[in-house]
DNA sequence: CTGAAAGCGCTTACAG
DNA sequence: CTGAAAGCGCTTACAG
């Protein structure tokens, strides 16, 4: 590997020069800067990065930490923040930290995250990162999960209580608020909700724009339509199996995530209830498997890919020192019509 | 933040004693190690690794160059490599080419790819990575897309038709060959494939897989029930549709992947068969979906985690210079017995 | 327009 | 057991 050493001597000049026609500044004579040129290409000359971030203590590197990889919104997050990485010359230094297959259901314990993120950021910021991202997988309050103070630093799909924090989530209250809009515009007045576990921010969140839409356009709000599930499929099915059990059952209900959507399905099928024809039900997340079930599933999409470019673009700005970005981003979801949702007749 | 020289400043040593205590290198009397030690954590030095790499020409990252972070195989493996990483030393610096959202179906095209890893190649070999894994999305031959000679580096879920280089992927031949036995061993006789494209390597693998497990248990050929989809859901319904019209049609299908099977159970259910009672239907990857859809999937599981780690294992040989490393690893896939496929009653 | 020199924060032969 | 010194491959004030 030549190193600018090598360059200098070929050329007659001092590493200096080779330097500033390597970075463009400086200003250096046609002539001159020709002749490097050519040999830098004649010698197939990369330079090390390495010991440029050394001098300008400037590595060009975020890290990115992850709470878990395998988690199904990291992907597209990565993939976003990837992009906008790219484009602007950084690159990734990431690590995993498996919290879920280390964890299990322990990660909200916030002290066993700590254990786990306090040698992983270590190792990142002694590789000099010059910003960080913490990807949770999934929205909760993660503050004193990483104590920082030298380094620019946002986090996605989860918050800290501090203020002076950076954050990109996505808008619970609006995906609610605009997926329970869509049934009432569809003619359903009875909308049951199952929701989250209601010790979850998302889930209170979306509880509010399940009510604000049905305050808004003066339907009911009938207590018994809501039922509170765990999130995962089993929640949903035996719940949608209690709602069904009135005699005048909803039309509708709205799933605060797709496990939930599906298990709401399944158990409608087993009622002999065909879903939509009888009760149309709808999700968030959009996960992979919701196109897959039948009916295909409506639900509102995660803008997970805006979410990573967004934290780049923040991050970009703390470390520009552009303190007039937004603290608490929430981004907007989109309803995917599919067929798991459909007009009441009458 | 503190250097070594502000410890070995406030130690009264010099630098060289300081780095001694730190890599566990030289001897130290006991005294003064404990003094430095004392500092060390007093001042809560870190030492900065951009410096020590510089140095010692080593930066403990590889390089981690996915073609699509989105596609559904690449993040367990990456969780493997990750997890390999974090117990050897080693950090990832990850790049993403995004090759499906670039070039949707344009990826087969080699010289495109290349196009795309070329630059993110070259940025990560500057930041002086020590190794490099690549990831692709599909199994395929990818020789040609990167020309390197100057660094470790292995393929994962790819491979080139380069005796010197080296690969880790997953068994076809077996996967297919253990599914079709399962059937077999559950009593069926008439057995279908669904088969991906047949210029696809895996599709022949596994199509040989197949074949042997028919040979080997001395049940009849029939060409009339091999048929070639193209990986899509859209392929396995249709496929299937013709597979039932046929007087006497199969009593069990091996889609070669769960989109495909996902669409075999579609056709079947539309055409009033019940899955597993009156057809069996095993699938190929273990998709988030496959259990998901009604019924479950039962399905072979891609070793996907471990293919991470087995990559890690080999590209940490190769760097320490074991030549004894095998080229072409193939790992085993494991079957995932859900509610597909039945035993045959006569 | 160009070069000599210092320095980023480490490690490591070498001498004592 | 310990330190002075050189050097990894760059950048950048400074002088000319």
């Amino acid at each position: 590997m030549p190193s600018i050493k090598d360059i200098a001597r070929k050329a007659n000049v001092s590493t200096a020069t080779v330097s500033y026609v390597l970075n463009e500044t400086g200003s250096v004579s046609v002539k001159t800067r020709a002749k490097i040129l050519e040999i830098i290409k004649e010698m197939n000359y990369q330079p090390n990065q390495i010991a440029k971030s050394l001098k300008i203590k400037k590595t060009k590197t975020i890290g990115v930490v992850v709470e878990d990889v395998t988690s199904f919104n990291s992907s597209e997050i990565i993939d976003g923040i990837n992009e906008y990485a790219e484009n602007h010359g950084f690159s990734l230094l990431l690590t995993n930290m498996r919290v879920l297959k280390r964890l299990g259901q322990e990660y909200s314990d916030t002290e066993n995250v700590k254990k786990l993120a306090a040698p992983a950021i270590n190792e990142i910021l002694n590789k000099q990162v010059d910003g960080l991202i913490y990807i949770g997988f999934h929205t909760r309050d993660v503050t004193g999960i990483i104590e920082n103070d030298k380094i620019p630093i946002v986090y996605i799909y989860c918050y800290t209580s501090k203020e002076e924090d950076y954050s990109v989530n996505y808008d619970d209250h609006l995906a609610a608020y605009e997926s329970t809009n869509y049934l009432i515009e569809a003619g359903h007045r009875n909308i049951a909700v199952i929701s989250g576990l209601f010790n979850s921010n998302p889930s209170r969140e979306r509880f509010n724009g399940y009510y604000q839409a049905i305050m808004d356009n003066q339907l009911i709000f009938d207590p018994s339509l809501i039922k509170t599930g765990d999130w995962e499929f089993e929640s949903g099915y035996r719940l949608t199996s209690e709602l069904l059990a009135a005699e005048n059952h909803p039309t509708a209900i709205l799933a605060m995530n797709d496990n939930m959507a599906a298990g709401a399905i399944n158990a409608c099928k087993d009622k002999g209830l065909s879903v939509p024809a009888d009760i149309s039900i709808v999700g968030i997340d959009d996960r992979e498997f919701s196109s897959y079930i039948n009916p295909k599933l409506t639900t509102m999409r995660l803008p997970l890919h805006e979410m990573g470019v967004e934290a780049m673009k923040s991050l970009m700005a703390i470390i520009n020192h552009d303190r007039t970005v937004q603290r608490n981003k929430k981004l907007k979801c989109t309803l995917i019509e599919r067929k798991s949702a459909a007009k009441v007749f009458n």
